[in-house]
DNA sequence: TTTTTACTTCAATAATTATTGAAATGAAAG
DNA sequence: CTTTCATTTCAATAATTATTGAAGTAAAAA
């Protein structure tokens, strides 16, 4: 991870339709979602979906494999991984504060209003 | 922490200068930096600063207070925390794999490539 | 109280990003 | 081999975001 990949993956997630197709790829993992039924999810045309899409693939945030007639999505839960480790750790030096946070989300830190 | 917070969150910090200026603050923290110091140390206009540093002030990323002459901003770690937060848990539904690049971050967990 | 320093605001322009809808492609079914 | 389905590509347009430089504001120094 470095700072260009790093604001190709922000941008490529600061987006509401990109997010939620995120969102939805990460509810139907492992298996994925074809392009249609993204669109669907996000209510979204063909064609805007695919430029969406794309964005996502290129920043490494999504794969795609086709499947018939169909290309299925996946979400590639180790680039999301490699930027939040990089937002911590590079960006935020680590701090405590961000880093509670993180903690406080699986449960086992103290109760933090993150 | 919702959609639109993130959104604005994420979009704050996917430009190279700002994403450098929280940087900046950050290895200052926290003390912070004035405008100045910031702008000299991206390299930027002054209005070229203000502009990027609105933005982050908006999202809520720093804040600022005005000292003397000079105005001196401040990352706000809590926000990046619930940013983070946000991002591991309701975007990727704390899935191990991005869970632990966070968790090996600090260290004490097994290494992995992120 | 004029000048200097530090920063912000504003309006014009440039650049990038997003949307639209039609045409094209790839793959299977009829 | 034509048709249908699923998706992508493309070109035109719209919308948003970023840059520039000049003018304005706030605070302290001369």
């Amino acid at each position: 991870m470095n700072e260009a990949i790093a604001l190709a993956n922000l941008s490529a997630l600061s987006h509401p339709m990109r997010l939620r197709a995120v969102r939805a790829l990460v509810a139907r993992a492992p298996n994925g979602l074809t392009a249609g039924e993204i669109a669907t999810s996000i209510d979204a045309s063909p064609s805007k979906t695919t430029f969406h899409l794309n964005l996502l693939s290129e920043a490494g945030i999504v794969s795609s494999k086709r499947q018939a007639r169909h290309v299925v999505y996946q979400v590639e839960f180790a680039a999301l991984g490699a930027l939040l480790r990089y937002l911590l750790e590079d960006c935020c030096g680590g701090h405590p504060t961000v880093r509670e946070c993180c903690a406080s989300a699986s449960g086992d830190g103290p109760g933090l209003d993150c």
